[in-house]
RNA sequence: GCGGAUGUGGCGGAACGGUAGACGCACUAGACUUAGGAUCUAGCGCCGCAAGGCGUAAGAGUUCAAAUCUCUUCAUCCGCACCA
C-alpha cells in the first residue's frame, strides 16, 4: 500500500478491476420486486475532446446513478454519441479523412476520456446515431411518420444558411436570425423540404407540461412561448374582387373598429389585389421585403412601412368598405398571413395607421373618459372598459383574456356565420432535411410515375455510402453518386432517383434515449418490456442550451411513438436538471470591443506589480470569470487535471464547488483543496490500517463519535435525495473526516466503523480512492457493491442541548439542558442564566415562546 | 415591453419562520521544518479596548421571532419579442 495518495497509480487499477467484475453492467430488466432508476446525461457530439461542461454533467448524473445503484435500484446509465453533423464534413476538408473515419476515431477517444473519468456506464449499451444499427430505426420512424400523414414535403419560404449552404429549422435561427451553428445571417428562400408535423402535438405539447414538475420552470415556460397558444376567432372578409380573405384575430370584439386590412407581402392574394395602378408599388414592396433578413425587418426600430393595394374589403359585421395593405410587420408564417386592422386598440395598428393617415376608430370606451365625446388617442387603447360604436355588442364590459366582449363576439359571428372560434399556435412545423452529406438518409424515393414512394422496411437501412467527394460546395454529395442514386420504383419498378436529403441531427437525439433501453436488438427498434420498463427517464441532465430544441423534439417523438402502440409513457424525462456553466478566469480589456476584448492567458502580459495588462496596449486588464471558450481563451482541457490531480479530486471539486444548476468557477485553488482533503482520507485510514493508532479508552466518547457517523449518513442521504445538493453532501463528508480526525478513540472498532462508513459515503463521489481504502480496510468485493448506509434515529439521541435565551427576540445568551425537557424546566434554567437576569430585573414578563431543544424567547 | 430567475463575509457558498455565515478557499499569527506552495494549532462579518451595537440589495408590513412569508422599489442575469 502506498503511504501517499498516488491518483496516477490507484485510478487505472481499479478501472480495469471493475471491468473485469462488470460492475457497471445493466441487467436486461430489473430483478424481480427491484425498482428501477433511469439516469442519463444528454449523450455529446463526438468532437474528439470532452471540455469541461461535459465532465460537469456526466461527473452529476454518475453521482445520481451510483448512489441509486447502492440503494438497491436497477440503474440504467448508459452513455453514446451524436454522431452525425456537419464538423465531419468540415474535418474532411481541412484534413481529407473521410467524416466516418473522422468521426469513430473522434468517438474512441472520447470513450477513452469517459473511462478514465470513472463513470459508471454500461457501455454494452453504447449508442451511435451514425451506425447503421442505429440510423436503420431513425429511417424506420420516419416512414412510420409518412404512414401516419405526419412526415410531408411541401414547397415554402425556408431558412437557408449561405455558409453551411443547408436549410434550417425555425428552431435552429436565434432572435437576431442566425444560424445557432454558423451564425451566418439566414436568408429566406423558395425550396421544396420535407416536414414533420410537430404542430399535430402542439396542444398536448403545451398541456404536458404541467405534469413535468421535476422541470426547471424556466423550461417549462421557454416552451411555452414557443408553442405560443393563442385563443380568439379566424373571421371571413370578402375582397372586392369576390374572394373570401380569412384572418385570425384575438379581438374579434374589436371588430367594428376595423379600418384597414393588412396582408403579409408574400400572401398569395396580393397578385390578385393589386390594381394596374398599385402593381408596380406592389411589387417592389414585395421584393424589399424578400431581400430583408429577419434581422432587418425586426431591428429596424419598429418604423412601420406598407404600400396600399389599392383593393378593398368588406367588413362582414357592418358591410364597410376598407382598404387592404400589404406590410412586412403582417408575418406570413403565422395565423392567416392577414390581419384586420384595429388601430384604436392595437399598438401596432395604430402606429401604421398614424404613418399612413388612416383612420381610426375607437370601439372600446375607456373606463375614466365621460360617454359621447370624441375620444382622442395618443396611443392605442388596449385595457379595459365598455364596448360602443359595436352593434351588437355595445354595452358589454371587456375582460382580461377572453372575457365578456370576447365571447359575445365569438357567438355572434358563429350564430351569423360569418366565423368561428380558433386556437392558433406559434408552432411550426419542424423543417427536417437537410442537404448535407452526414447525416441518415431520408427513406423515400422519387418515381416519375408513382410520385413520392417510401422505401419498404424490408430494404432498410438505406446505407450512407462511406466514400463521397467531400466538395465543401452547394448540394449534396450524394447526387453525386449514380448507383446510389439510381434505383427501381419498389413500387412499379420503373428507373426512379433517391432522395438525396439527409435528416435533421436533432432527429437523431429524438429518440436516443429510447433504443438505450435495448440497443443490441437486431429485430425491432426496441423490446416492448424493456422500454415500458425502463421509460420514463427518472432523471435527465443536461446544458439549458436545449431547452427548446433537444427537448420538445424529443416529447414530440414520445408522444407519436406512443400514438404508434409502441411505448406507454406521455413524456420522455421525468425529472430534468439543467447544469451551469463552467467559468474560467479571464482576462478582459475593457477598452476594446467585442471578439478582440477576451486576452487568452497565454498572451497576457504580467507587470512588474504583477498585474495583468494587454500584451498590445499595455492596458490593464479587467480579470472576471466568463463560461469557458476557445475564443476567450480560458477554457481548462480536462486531460491536464486528470493528469494533475486525478478524475476523483476533478469530481470532488466540481460537485463541492456550487450547487450543480449553478454557474461554477473554475478555481485551481478550490482544486488543491479538493485534492487535499482527498488526502486527508488517506492519511486517516492508513493510520489505521498500520496500527498507527491505539484506543485512548475515553468511553464517554463513543457516544459522540456514534452521533458524528449517524448524523453523517443522514445529512449526507438527504442532502442527495433533496434536490441534489452535491456540494453540502460534501461537506458532511468532511465534518465526518474532521470528527474522525479529532477522535480519541481512534484504533477502537467504533473508529474502524467510522471509516468505513466515510468510505462508502465517499465512494459515489470519488469512485477510485474509495475503492482503495475500502480494501485497504480489508473488506472484500468493490465498496460500490455495499449497501448504502442506513443511520440509526437512536444513535442521533443526544443528552443535553444548547438552547439560547431571547429577550423580545433579540438573542442574549444561552444555556445546556437536558434534552426534551418540559418548558417549565427549560424557562426555568433560562431564567437564571446571566443574560436573561440582567434584562429581567424589574420587568414584568408578558409572555414566554418556548421551543423545544432550540429557544426559550421571552416578551416583556 | 412580456416572462423567468437571482441578490447573504474578501471569494464559492450554508441556514424545517427559531443561535446568520455550515463546509471550503483566501488571509493572519504560531508550531514543526534546511526549505516549503507539505502538515499541525489558533483566529477570521462590520464598528468597538470592552460592554455592547450593527448586519442577508433598499424600504415597508405580518409575527413572540424574518435571509426565509407579503407588498413596493432598485440592480444583475437569462429567455421571448411587430405572433394579430
Amino acid at each position: 500500500m502506498e503511504a501517499r495518495y498516488n491518483p496516477a497509480a490507484i485510478e487505472p487499477k481499479w478501472q480495469q478491476y471493475w471491468q473485469q467484475l462488470a460492475l457497471d453492467r445493466t441487467p436486461e430488466l430489473p430483478a424481480p420486486g427491484q425498482r428501477k432508476f433511469y439516469a442519463l446525461s444528454m449523450f455529446p457530439y463526438p468532437s474528439g475532446n470532452l471540455h469541461m461542461g461535459h465532465v460537469r454533467n456526466y461527473t452529476i448524473t454518475d453521482v445520481i446513478a451510483r448512489v441509486k445503484r447502492m440503494q438497491g435500484y436497477a440503474v440504467l446509465h448508459p452513455m453514446g454519441f451524436d454522431a452525425f453533423g456537419l464538423p465531419a464534413e468540415n474535418a474532411a476538408l481541412d484534413k481529407g479523412i473521410p467524416p466516418a473515419q473522422w468521426t469513430y476515431q473522434n468517438i474512441a477517444q472520447m470513450e477513452d476520456q469517459l473511462r478514465r473519468l470513472g463513470l459508471a456506464y454500461d457501455w454494452e449499451r453504447k449508442v451511435v446515431t451514425c451506425h447503421p444499427d442505429y440510423y436503420r430505426w431513425t429511417q424506420w420512424i420516419f416512414l412510420k411518420l409518412w404512414e401516419a400523414g405526419l412526415a410531408y414535403q411541401k414547397e415554402a419560404a425556408v431558412n437557408w444558411d449561405p455558409v453551411d449552404q443547408t436549410v434550417l429549422a425555425n428552431e435552429q435561427v436565434d432572435s437576431e436570425g442566425r444560424s445557432w451553428r454558423s451564425k451566418a445571417l439566414v436568408e429566406k428562400r423558395m425550396l421544396k423540404q420535407w416536414f414533420l408535423k410537430i404542430t399535430h402535438y402542439a396542444e398536448e405539447l403545451l398541456q404536458d407540461l404541467e405534469q413535468l414538475r421535476g422541470w426547471p420552470e424556466r423550461v417549462r415556460v421557454m416552451q411555452e412561448n414557443w408553442i405560443g397558444r393563442s385563443t380568439g376567432a379566424e373571421v371571413t372578409f370578402t375582397t372586392e374582387q369576390g374572394d373570401p380573405l380569412l384572418v385570425f384575430t384575438t379581438r374579434p370584439d374589436t371588430l367594428w373598429g376595423v379600418t384597414f386590412m393588412v396582408l403579409a407581402p408574400e400572401h398569395p392574394l396580393v397578385e390578385k389585389l393589386a390594381t394596374p395602378e398599385q402593381a408596380a408599388a406592389v411589387k417592389d414592396y414585395q421584393q424589399a421585403a424578400a431581400r430583408r433578413s429577419e434581422i432587418d425587418r425586426t431591428a429596424e426600430d419598429r418604423e412601420k412601412t406598407g404600400v396600399w393595394t389599392g383593393s378593398y374589403a368588406i367588413n362582414p359585421v357592418n358591410g364597410a368598405k376598407i382598404p387592404i395593405w400589404i406590410a412586412d410587420y403582417v408575418l406570413m408564417g403565422y395565423g392567416t398571413g392577414a390581419i384586420m386592422a384595429v388601430p384604436a386598440h392595437d399598438q401596432r395598428d395604430f402606429e401604421f395607421a398614424r404613418t399612413f393617415g388612416l383612420p381610426i376608430q375607437v370601439v372600446v370606451q375607456p373606463p375614466d373618459t365621460p360617454p359621447n365625446t370624441d375620444i382622442d388617442l395618443t396611443a392605442a387603447w388596449t385595457g379595459g372598459g365598455v364596448m360602443i360604436n359595436s352593434g351588437p355588442l355595445n354595452g358589454i364590459p371587456v375582460g382580461k383574456g377572453e372575457g365578456e366582449s370576447v365571447a359575445q363576439a365569438i357567438a355572434y359571428l358563429e350564430a351569423q356565420g360569418l366565423g368561428r372560434r380558433q386556437v392558433t399556435y406559434r408552432l411550426r412545423d419542424w423543417l427536417i432535411s437537410r442537404q448535407r452529406y452526414w447525416g441518415c438518409p431520408i427513406p423515400m424515393i422519387h418515381c416519375p410515375q408513382c410520385g413520392l414512394v417510401p422505401v419498404p422496411e424490408s430494404d432498410l437501412p438505406v446505407l450512407l455510402p462511406e466514400t463521397v467527394q467531400i466538395t465543401g460546395r452547394g448540394g449534396s454529395p450524394l447526387a453525386q453518386l449514380p448507383e446510389w442514386l439510381q434505383v427501381p420504383c419498389p413500387r412499379c419498378g420503373a428507373p426512379a432517383r433517391r432522395e438525396t436529403d439527409t435528416m435533421d441531427t436533432f432527429i437523431d437525439s429524438s429518440w436516443y434515449f429510447l433504443r438505450f433501453t435495448d440497443a443490441q436488438n437486431q429485430t425491432a427498434i426496441f423490446d416492448p418490456e424493456k422500454v415500458n420498463t425502463w421509460m420514463p427517464v427518472d432523471q435527465y441532465v443536461g446544458g439549458i442550451e436545449h431547452a427548446i430544441l433537444h427537448l420538445l423534439y424529443s416529447r414530440f417523438f414520445t408522444k407519436f411513438l406512443r400514438d404508434q402502440g409502441l411505448l406507454t409513457c406521455d413524456e420522455p424525462f421525468l425529472r430534468l436538471l439543467t447544469q451551469g456553466m463552467v467559468q474560467g478566469l479571464t482576462y478582459v480589456n475593457p477598452n476594446r470591443q467585442d471578439k478582440d476584448r477576451w486576452i487568452p492567458a497565454a498572451r497576457v502580459r504580467w507587470d512588474e506589480q504583477n498585474q495583468p495588462r494587454d500584451p498590445e496596449t499595455g492596458e490593464l486588464l479587467q480579470v472576471m470569470y466568463a463560461t469557458m471558450s476557445k475564443s476567450k481563451g480560458n477554457g481548462v482541457d480536462p486531460e491536464d487535471v486528470l493528469r494533475h490531480y486525478g478524475a476523483d479530486t476533478a469530481r470532488m471539486f466540481i460537485l463541492f464547488k456550487a450547487p450543480p444548476e449553478k454557474d461554477l468557477e473554475w478555481d485551481e485553488a478550490d482544486v488543491e483543496g479538493q485534492y487535499r482533503f482527498l488526502q486527508r482520507v488517506w492519511r486517516l485510514v492508513f493510520e489505521e490500517v498500520h496500527g498507527e493508532n491505539l484506543p485512548s479508552g475515553d468511553p464517554g466518547a463513543g457516544k459522540e463519535l456514534r452521533r458524528a457517523i449517524h448524523t453523517a449518513i443522514r445529512a449526507v442521504s438527504e442532502d442527495i435525495e433533496e434536490g441534489y445538493q452535491f456540494n453540502t453532501a460534501i461537506a458532511e463528508l468532511m465534518k465526518l473526516s474532521n470528527a474522525l480526525s479529532d477522535s480519541p478513540l481512534k484504533g477502537s472498532p467504533l473508529y474502524r466503523e467510522g471509516l468505513e462508513t466515510l468510505v462508502v459515503l465517499l465512494a459515489p463521489f470519488a469512485p477510485h480512492i474509495s475503492e482503495e481504502l475500502w480494501h485497504a480496510l480489508g473488506k472484500g468485493d468493490s465498496v460500490h457493491r455495499a449497501p448504502w448506509p442506513r443511520w440509526d434515529p437512536e444513535a442521533l439521541l443526544v443528552d443535553t442541548v444548547t438552547m439560547v435565551v431571547q429577550i423580545n427576540g433579540k438573542l442574549r445568551d444561552q444555556f445546556q439542558a437536558p434534552a426534551n425537557a418540559d418548558a417549565a424546566t427549560v424557562q426555568q434554567l433560562a431564567q437564571q442564566t446571566e443574560g436573561a437576569k440582567r434584562y429581567l430585573e424589574n420587568r414584568s414578563i408578558k409572555k414566554v415562546i418556548v421551543v423545544p431543544n432550540k429557544l426559550v424567547n421571552f416578551v416583556l
